[in-house]
Order: structure tokens, then C-alpha cells, then sequence
DNA sequence: TAGATTGTTAATCGATTAACAATC
DNA sequence: TAGATTGTTAATCGATTAACAATC
């Protein structure tokens, strides 16, 4: 899986820019600096002019870099006004709150259904959307051309309905589940598992305790 | 922000392993070795071994890492088995998903009571948890000595918020926000910024349609 | 002009991957 | 013993940090 030139970390730190450089623009500031934009989101000057220079070399000696312009630029290169649909399956807590989440659809990110294998789940909705049987997932993601899915499952059925979800053209998975994904080359698969994030939170307390006992 | 001595990413994948021991523990099986154990998680033969290595020499040449022993050993190091409780300030979709979430359960991880601002939820229960008001979060976190904290509200407070579990004696912060925290050295801060990934994929799909025009 | 700031090249750091001797 | 597998050292890779010339 290879991001074609850009490092991912950089790209994880675009949103960031972007945030603050509209944030800017909205305050009326016409340019912004390398020292600013750093200092707002965490990151060393330094590496947000590198990170920056990966899109376009658009800022100015002296001055900085133009906040709407910028934004703009940052927007095209990651698509975020496309409007990209996702389909979402495993109508579970997390499901929820991913699907009733507003915040992604700044990003031009819109879940249009879910699915689920529960009985009692099926035919129902969660907001505004509907809950469909995972039978459906395939032909429902191939009829609407979606690229985009969401796993929101347990471990176990997450890799059968990875590939439900593949056979049906879908080319970028985000994975909440646990489970180890097996895809193609082609397909992208993010994985977000919370419980990872456990640990190291888990160690430093263990840490802290062993260190004050 | 050291986490001296062992680094994150391997952290992160300790609990991955652990999974496994367990899984294979309970099929019976005494032994697993590091091919199984990178496969089972995507890891190489090679960084499950290194991984290990930071823990201790457990492996047996030719038969593979003891499941039970070596899963006692991730306890352990992770502290895992120990009771960790934690407060949760905004409880909005993605609060209430963590609050019910019972996955975290199995690590030791338990969320006590959440936090809020909105005279609708405050006094209400989300499960079995209360919600109190958020000037109650130092007092409550010092009272009951209480090291972890979640934060899942918008960005405008969190700092704010973030200072008051510090103030109450709080060591690690799982930040949800999209905001960056600013925090004394001895507290960690991990950041889950759910949009972050939604950048990776929207610039992957963006890529895709480019080329496909 | 002097000074602030960019963009880029080079140096450093840290993690992953490869190689291989040790061992059961 | 032969072969599988570990543990560790060395090589590679990639990202971050530092340095600095170019520029407005």
C-alpha cells in the first residue's frame, strides 16, 4: 500500500493545516507562518514547510503562506470537496456514533447505510439511515458505485465482509474491528483499533505505579 | 513524552500478539511460534521477534514462544490486569459509544462516570453511568484518584477540560478532539483524531478518480 | 538595507528488515 | 544429527530535525 510520494504522516498532518488555515482565513489573517501554523497544531516549523512543500511551493519569504489559497490547495490535493459516499457495517455502538457523527462531513464524507446482521437491527433505522442485511452489501455497493467502507464489527465476520465489500468495488476500508485484513494491493485499509491505543496508555500508568511503589 | 526504553509502535502491537496467545491458548494449542504470530497479526517473523525481544527471552529455538507464559508476560508489562478507571467528559455519540463499549472491559479499562456541560444530560445516565456536571471533574478525579481521562468533546474546550484532569491528578489523556493539547511532560496524550484518516482515504480515492479520468 | 521567512539539502534519529549464529 | 526457530547484530529505509542559502 503506498501513498504515491507522500508519507503518511504528512498526510495525517494536512487536516491540521487545513483546520487552522481556515480557522485564519475566518479571523480575517491573509497569511500565515510556517512558526504559526506549528505552533497551532503541535508540529515543528520546520516540518510543516516540509510537509508543505510535498503539495506546491506557495508561500512567500517574509510573509508566509496565503491562509485561503493555501486551504484550497490542501482541499484539491486531498479531495475534500468530492463528495465521497461510504456504506457502514456493524450498527453496534461505535456504528452509531459514527453514523450520526457530523464532524466528517466538512471533509465532503457522507455514510449513506448501514447494514447488519441482526434481525432486530434490520429494517431499522439509525437517523436518517437505513439499516440493510448484509446480503444486500455487495450489490447495493456495486449498483451505487461506492468506494468506501466502514467495519464496524466484531472480529470475526470482518474479513468476510471485507471482501463483500471488495467484490463489490469498494477500494478503501476503514477498519474499527480487530481483525488482521487480508486484501488486494489495490484496496487501501486503515485500521483504527481503539484497544491499541489501550496499551500505551495502560503501560504508562503501569509505569507510574511501579515506579511509586 | 518518553516511553522509555520500548518504542510505541511495538506497544501497539503487544496487544495484537496477546489476542493470538490467548486464541491459541484456548485451542489448546502449548505453542506458537513468530511465523504464526506475524501472520495471525501482519506483522514479519522478524519485528514479532524483535517486539518480543523488549520483553524478555521466552522463546523455545525450534518450538515457538510459550502461549500462556508469554500472554502472562503481555499482562504484566502492559499491566493489564490491573483496574484502571477513567472519566469521560462529553457525552455526545462518540462518548456514549465509549461509555458502552465493552471491549476495553478485558484490558482492565473502566469508564466510572462522564462529564458534561449540557443541562439536558447532566444528572442523566448513559448505561449504568452517570452523567455529572463538568465543574464536579476535578474534585471527583482527585477524590477518587482517578489517572485516566477521555476527552470526546468539540475542540473549544478541550484544553480547558484538559486542564482540569490535570489538575485533578490525571496522567493520561485519550484526547478525541481534534484539538491539540497543550500538557505538562509527565502527562501522556494520545491522540485519536478519527478525521486524520479520513485524509489518507479521501486522498486515496482522489487519486483513483484522477487516474481513472 | 536588514530581517523575517521560505524551500531545500544534509545530518540525525529511530524503526523495520535482513542476515545469521546459537540452540534445542 | 538435521532442521526449525529463536535472539541479536548489522544494513536499510524513511521520517524528522537542523542548517542555511535564497528571497522578498
Amino acid at each position: 500500500m503506498k501513498s504515491l510520494g507522500i508519507p503518511i504522516p504528512t498526510l495525517r498532518r494536512l487536516p491540521l493545516y487545513y483546520q487552522q488555515l481556515l480557522q485564519a482565513h475566518r479571523n480575517g489573517e491573509e497569511y500565515v507562518s510556517s512558526v504559526e501554523l506549528g505552533k497551532a497544531t503541535g508540529s515543528a516549523p520546520e516540518q510543516v514547510r516540509k510537509d508543505l512543500s510535498f503539495l506546491t511551493g506557495q508561500g512567500k519569504s517574509r510573509v508566509g503562506y496565503e491562509t485561503k489559497k493555501l486551504a484550497e490547495i490542501i482541499e484539491d490535493y486531498l479531495g475534500l470537496m468530492d463528495d465521497k459516499e461510504a456504506v457502514l457495517v456493524g450498527a453496534g455502538n461505535l456504528g452509531h456514533a459514527l453514523a450520526l457523527y457530523q464532524g466528517f462531513a466538512q471533509y465532503g464524507f457522507r455514510i449513506v447505510v448501514l447494514f447488519d446482521n441482526d434481525p432486530m437491527k434490520v429494517n431499522g433505522k439509525v437517523g436518517e439511515l437505513k439499516v440493510l442485511p448484509v446480503e444486500k452489501l455487495t450489490n447495493l455497493v456495486e449498483r451505487m458505485g461506492i468506494r468506501i467502507g466502514i467495519i464496524t464489527t466484531p472480529p470475526q465476520p470482518a474479513q468476510e465482509i471485507a471482501e463483500m465489500m471488495i467484490a463489490g468495488g469498494i477500494k478503501a476500508i476503514w477498519n474499527f474491528s480487530t481483525a488482521h485484513l487480508v486484501v488486494p494491493e489495490d484496496v487501501l485499509v486503515r485500521n483504527v483499533d481503539l484497544s491499541l491505543e489501550l496499551a500505551v496508555i495502560s503501560h504508562y500508568i503501569n509505569g507510574l505505579s511501579v515506579r511509586n511503589s
